[in-house]
RNA sequence: GACCCUUUCAUCUAGUGGCCAAGGAUGCUAUGUUUUCAACAUAGAUACAGAGGUUCAAAUCCUCUAAGGGUCGCCA
């Protein structure tokens, strides 16, 4: 089931509904029937507000924004927790002009509100740490934490798991279940995520959005197992399908304590899922990083040759690129340390042998034949011709195997790169 | 400031009084394979926040200290 909150109007964006949607889509997470939406139920939510007033539960407070300011200020002076001191609890009197009254929920004066967190286990909040919150605005609008007690409640939610940010939220809504006379459901608060230092979130930290994930070139699959595996842990096991995660996933596995995000290991199960993915389908998600591979006949050596050492999607675009793309010009420095008196000579007895066989040659096992009969011939290491043959072929001594470049890019185009380095 | 929560390698974590001189994964180091870079395989280093208790026995229970986090809206 999805839903979205969207209680508040005029923070309600288009651009963020859809943000939303796109990220589930995207992620592969899907939900029964139609999106729910708050805003649509506002008249059913009213019902609620009305009764909870005819029954005396809930009232109008008619203190204006400045009115409470003021009282918060004054309760932080003395070093108190800011909270409103229900001056309109019990009002009788009239009412002041000109002000829209709001209306606020009658909590408990005493006592102390309880439940047993999935997590945390027992919690203990005094009821006074809970003041008579707002559950309509002045224009009428329901907030909240009341309405998604309501829903919660009719669309029969059994667990609410969220995080640790919303855990005082939890009496207030305990005060709304209560008064309406709803079953309570089961409770479980996450500790939140820090970022790579051990520090809160923030915007800084980048990627905060998920599709800047996918644009990253970070498969959802991926992101989805990382995420999993911060804070919960199923014995040993590290990668997780969905439906295992689904079938596996238990909320007394859950840890207490808030966990950092580590990009490595994030890396680390990215390639893991690229090596695991049908070329064919990697092909299609290439698209999105200007690469369109489709309908090349050479694809599956293409992808053979680059996946095994790319952890993204757009390193992988970046590699194949330099296959595809001759070297327009070279690293200075590789070339250096590539290039030595010999080298010529041996890039150009290769050539020689490129051209006798050029008929048999179609495979990645092919070039390395013709590579070690070279090698053979004028006795020497691999690496004699491997580091200038990459340089030539690449621009840059690393990078996929050279069987492999060789092969897609056919004699005729192996000969021309060779040729044009050996000219500069 | 008040209230609440948390604390095992650099990071994610296993661990619920003896199986723990603490296990796995990522990262790191080394070795092997290799034409390079990866990938892969093998080996290695690194942790119970600190101090007091309870107990024959504590990473596990209790107390305090310290550090981190959350909340205090006519936001969600």
């Amino acid at each position: 089931m999805l839903r979205i909150e969207d209680t508040d109007m005029a923070r309600n964006s288009d651009e963020a509904l859809q943000a939303i949607i796109e990220a589930f889509d995207w992620v592969g997470m899907d939900y029964d029937g139609e999106v729910y939406y708050q805003s649509k139920r506002f008249e059913l939510y009213k019902k609620y507000v009305d009764q909870l007033l005819s029954e005396g539960k809930a009232y109008k407070c008619y203190m204006s924004k400045e009115e409470l300011d003021a009282l918060r200020e004054e309760q932080m002076a003395r070093k108190e927790r800011p909270r409103y001191d229900g001056r309109y609890r019990d009002f009788t009197g009239t009412p002041p002009q000109g002000v829209e009254p709001v209306i606020r929920i009658k909590a408990p004066l005493d006592g102390v509100i309880r439940f047993t967190d999935g997590v945390k286990g027992d919690i203990n909040i005094a009821s006074s740490e809970v003041d008579d919150f707002i559950i309509a605005r002045g224009d009428g609008t329901p907030t909240y934490n009341f309405v998604v007690a309501i829903d919660d409640a009719l669309m029969g939610v059994t667990d609410v798991i969220r995080g640790d940010d919303h855990l005082y939220n939890t009496p207030k809504q305990i005060v709304v279940y209560n008064a309406l006379g709803f079953e309570l459901p089961r409770f479980a608060h996450l500790a939140m995520i820090n970022n790579e230092q051990g520090k809160k979130l923030s915007k800084r930290d980048g990627a905060t959005d998920v599709m800047e994930y996918k644009h990253n070139g970070f498969l959802p699959e991926a992101l989805l197992n990382f995420l999993v595996r911060l804070g919960w842990s199923h014995g040993d096991q590290e990668i997780f399908s969905l439906d295992e995660m689904r079938e596996l996933f238990d909320p007394k596995d859950i840890n207490k304590s808030a966990s950092s995000y580590n990009l490595d290991k994030l890396l680390w199960l990215n390639g893991h899922y690229i090596k695991n993915t049908p070329n064919q389908s990697l092909a299609t998600m290439l698209k999105d990083f200007d690469l369109h591979i489709d309908g090349h006949d050479k694809l599956e050596l293409l992808l053979d040759a680059t996946k095994e050492r790319g952890k993204t999607l757009a390193e992988i675009a970046g590699q194949i690129k330099m296959i595809l793309d001759a070297p327009q010009n070279y690293n200075e420095k590789e070339l250096k340390k590539a290039f030595k008196e010999d080298t010529a000579d041996i890039l150009n007895d290769f050539m020689a042998l490129l051209r006798d066989s050029k008929d048999s040659l179609h495979l990645p096992c092919d070039y390395h034949a013709l590579l070690e009969k070279l090698v053979a011939k004028r006795q020497i290491g691999f690496g004699k011709i491997g580091q200038p043959l990459r340089v030539a072929l690449l621009g840059s001594m690393s990078g996929a195997g050279l069987d492999e470049i060789m092969a897609i890019l056919g004699v005729d185009e192996t000969l021309s790169r060779i040729e044009k380095i050996l000219k500069s």
